[in-house]
DNA sequence: ATGCCTTCTAGCAGAAGA
């Protein structure tokens, strides 16, 4: 089965984009980020008409996460455990059932973290100490999943094309890094590095200053699998065609296929 | 050194993104 992650920026703006990848790519699982869209107004209709159920959790204007699948959506839980007054709309997990077992499938949207030395940092790095101890209860039902997102993370100095850039980000900060590798030394695998060695790929490009054109890209998309997951491992792709159509989202579609259905 | 570009809401600019 294959699982896609896609930042869309916007599902009322790409909605047509969307469309066009599940026509050509039929991907079992679709997790989106930064809908921004309230749940009402998700065009869930357009979706369901390819085949595929539809979760959504989102809110006005910002942030919003789905799932899509060509699978019976289960156990749909919106948000991250851990802190209740959090109501951001960053966090969606569902049980897929497939035809030999069943996959829990998370999408996340975990938080940009800028500028640096402000609350919004200081929230970035409570998010994913969060996200890590959610992680860790999953971890105890020796089940497959996946947790697949933009999560605003560059790992490695070779997951930048121009790491010199991102010094001062966020999403290169030390802790930023540190918490990223501690959620993996859980025992989880990074989909996409376990597959494709050394520099040079990537999942976003900025819109500004001809970054795409350049391929000054950064690599902060990931599906970051279970033992039981890593396991039914069978490869990871970047969509990156889609950078190149008309208006189109700044990250691109990334996927796993775990032999599993 | 700064803005670059795109989205949103609000209301004809500003915030947020990364």
């Amino acid at each position: 089965m294959r699982i896609v992650t896609w930042n869309v920026n916007s599902i009322k703006q790409r909605l047509e984009h969307l469309l066009a990848f599940l026509r050509e790519e039929r991907p079992d699982v679709v997790c989106l980020q930064e809908t921004k869209c309230v749940d009402e107004a998700f065009p869930r209709l357009e979706i369901e008409g390819l085949g595929y159920n539809v979760a959504t959790h989102g809110q006005k204007a910002f942030n919003g996460v789905a799932i899509l699948s060509r699978w019976r959506l289960e156990d749909v839980a919106p948000g991250l455990p851990g802190n209740d007054a959090d109501d951001h709309a960053r966090y969606l997990e569902a049980v897929v059932s497939v035809p030999r077992g069943v996959v829990r499938i998370s999408s996340i949207y975990l938080p940009n973290g800028n500028p640096i030395g402000t609350p919004k940092f200081a929230y970035k790095l409570a998010w994913m100490e969060r996200l890590i101890h959610h992680a860790a209860r999953l971890l105890t039902h020796e089940e497959p999943f996946v947790l697949a997102g933009d999560f605003n993370v560059i790992p490695e100095p070779q997951d930048a094309a121009n790491p010199q850039k991102w010094t001062n980000d966020a999403l290169f900060q030390p802790e930023s890094r540190a918490k990223y590798r501690e959620l993996l030394a859980l025992g989880l695998t990074d989909g996409v590095r376990a597959c494709h060695e050394g520099p040079g790929v990537y999942t976003f490009w900025d819109y500004q200053a001809g970054a795409w054109q350049k391929n000054d890209g950064i690599r902060i998309d990931h599906l970051v699998l279970s033992p039981q997951a890593a396991d039914r491992l069978r490869g990871a792709s970047v969509h990156k065609h889609t950078r190149t159509w008309e208006k189109p989202s700044d990250h691109v579609p990334v996927s796993v296929d775990l032999d599993l259905a």
